[in-house]
DNA sequence: CGCTTTAATACGCTTTGCGGATTAAATGTG
DNA sequence: CACATTTAATCCGCAAAGCGTATTAAAGCG
């Protein structure tokens, strides 16, 4: 761990300070004062400092008097134009862009459909450069304005050194991404799962945000698994993120050969014998979903099988993590019964007695946009001055 | 997260200062300087007020010159003499109990071979308490001398509260056994899973030591897993401790039904039609052992199941952990290259390639004492001032 | 006996957070 | 409209922390 001085004293202060105005929306310096349990006056000199530095700026206030008498209370709030960054997802059909403030608003946005799957990381890479640049002009700023930037994807990620160990969109093992796009946009740059990004944003924004503690679980043509654990993004060893796929389940199956949208569309057309086009995955699925909820069996016993092994896995992670809530996501399948109500039953079934009550099973929609904004939000983070205990993003060396 | 706070900052230092005297042996002043990058003038005072607290002493110089000229150095060492703690294991027909100094070297022991399983907690308390002042009053100390104790044990503990959510030694659930402890005898209890002390041992004294992120397994009467990660204990939300044997492996089954001591047995006995008395546990399983190793197909496959099964299910945690180091220990069991081998073999086949070659799984034995040593160092962690993050053990009320 | 070398400390400086007194900015009241 | 009241924010002085420089301590070497 890093040594203590004055200085590092500062830095955990005023992280707090700063994430104490992000969660609870403008706040005066009292309330600061007693959100942080700090001292007024330390208060009043942070928040002096994070304005100088423009960070922070004050609320004008919009008529809202409270009713009592005294001094009114000074609004502070994050200044949205504090920073820009630039949140990306990768995904094997779909490359999402966003930019946005410093409060981790959407400025500009773009998608871009494109089947990236096994193309080689170059020509992955200057795809994205290609609409990160297109989505920076769009919010008319210039790459220089960009203060970071992070990209999702699924699959195995090292985080600390930017490298994707491995990925359904990439044909190669460790893929320096991180390093390719920095050098390419000239802006540090954040690789991370996917759903780690999500779980952070939910911690942000969504439901996690009164949780130290959840899992994200996605459901889409990979699986996703996203740990917020006392707070922090849980990564292994080498800040490894694991890949739900990855886990294995009853008979030594992967989990990802089980229960994701392509797994269960092999299934289907193994039954059917139809083969639907390239492009019409997402409208595949939706058919397929439709089905079973129709009481087709077999449709309904594909999706049953896949919320069974999904029910496994959670389970094995409910009894190590204990968490109070999971999050289970996914354009279609995760929104049918009867994909939910089998996986439900079985993390009741296999759950130990001493857990039993733990833990709630919440499925959850999101836009595309939770995703990028999860992106920026890691950005932000390092920006708010989260940076001391972990290591930052790969920065643009000078040389190169 | 604590606010940052001058006294803090000096927890924390002291800590670090502690922390790499415990580690790397005698040091002098400018040595811990150099290991903890605080400048030699804090190393000076903070030594000096460890000295003034008695917790750390002078080495008298035992010969050993370093060949260079100058003023020599002061080598400074815990003081062993500061503090005297107890450490209790639990297991479900023995109790085990050591009184130890401040660096965690054995006073006194006593091995208590009681079957107390399905015992009430308050009888199984009431033996702990017998053995404890025992063995207080063998090391010539009392009770007012023991600065705390912990206890380790097998199964789901929550931690924070000392509460043990579920055990094979108890047969209610949700003990509150830190309190039983702590009233009946006067000093802080802390309770934790039986695995994670050893975890902490292996960190402290053993393999571990280079080590911040270890799995330890330990295959006895039932399983125990204990997680270092990032050089702190994992434990799940609200403290909770997994036990390994709730972990699901292929067809649903418990692992703590398919690869213990007791379900190996409990298989065994199904084919010889034999029973072992019920003291006779070790000698049975050495037995069983024995036969598989000389090649009796029957036991040699009974052995090779469990091993799947634990290879199954340590694939998952390294997949979710990462971690370049898995110890395996067991009396008898793990021993064997029949169980290992499997094992082995069943991890290799089921991690995905991106982790494959980044974990070795090392079998490890231990005599008895190193389980509580490392329920010693538990509570030493605490006197050492670790305490700043983490919530203590539970005190004894002065009320009651 | 003095010189050199290394270890440890003393002193002064800067920074931090905090408590108490003070100022700022509103409302209420005679 | 002057003045008290109330609440928010700040100013001032203090104590404690870590660090850098200069100083002292304790040995060997010639």
């Amino acid at each position: 761990m890093k040594t203590a001085d004055p200085e590092l004293m500062r830095a955990i202060n005023r992280f707090h300070v700063m994430d104490a105005i992000r969660r609870f929306g403008p706040l005066s310096r009292v309330e600061i004062s007693e959100r942080t349990d700090l001292s007024p006056t330390t208060v009043s000199a942070i928040t002096a400092a994070l304005l100088d530095d423009r960070l922070i700026a004050i609320l004008q206030l919009g008529g809202l008097r409270d009713a009592s008498r005294g001094r009114p209370r000074v609004m502070l709030r994050l200044n949205p134009e504090a920073a820009r960054v630039v949140g990306v997802k990768l995904a094997p059909d779909l490359i999402t862009v966003a930019v946005t403030d410093f409060c981790a608003n959407l400025i500009s946005k773009l998608s871009l459909p494109i089947r990236i799957r096994r193309q080689t990381p170059a020509v992955i890479a200057d795809l994205v450069e290609d609409g990160v640049r297109r989505c920076v002009s769009d919010a008319e700023l210039e790459m220089k304005d960009i203060a970071g930037l992070c990209v999702g994807l699924p699959g195995v990620v090292a985080n600390a050194t930017g490298v994707c160990r491995q990925s359904p969109i990439f044909s190669e093992r460790d893929v320096g991404f991180g390093e390719l796009l920095s050098r390419r946009l000239g802006v540090a740059v954040a690789v991370d799962s996917d759903v780690n990004l999500v779980a952070l944003a939910e911690h942000w924004f969504g439901q996690g945000r009164e949780l130290d503690d959840f899992l994200v679980v996605s459901i889409e043509r990979s699986l996703g698994l996203g740990i917020l654990h006392k707070g922090e993004l849980f990564r292994g060893a080498n800040g490894l993120s694991p890949d739900l796929g990855d886990f294995l389940v009853r008979g030594a199956a992967r989990l990802g050969d089980l229960a994701t949208e392509d797994s269960l569309l092999a299934e289907v057309e193994s039954f059917a014998g139809e083969s639907d086009g390239l492009y019409a995955h997402d409208k595949a699925v939706a058919r397929a979903v439709q089905r079973a909820e129709a009481g087709e069996a077999k449709y309904a016993q594909a999706l049953a099988r896949a919320g069974e092994a999904l029910g496994f896995a959670i389970a094995n992670l409910i009894t190590l993590f204990a968490p109070p809530k999971v999050l289970i996501c996914g354009r279609a399948l995760a929104g049918s019964e009867r994909l939910l109500t089998p996986l439900r039953a079985t993390v009741a079934a296999l759950l130990p007695p001493s857990l039993a009550d733990v833990c709630e099973i919440v499925v959850r929609e999101w836009s595309d946009d939770i995703w990028v904004r999860g992106a920026a939000a890691m950005t932000l983070r390092e920006l708010y001055g989260a940076s001391w205990g972990t290591t930052g993003p790969a920065k643009p060396g000078p040389e190169n």
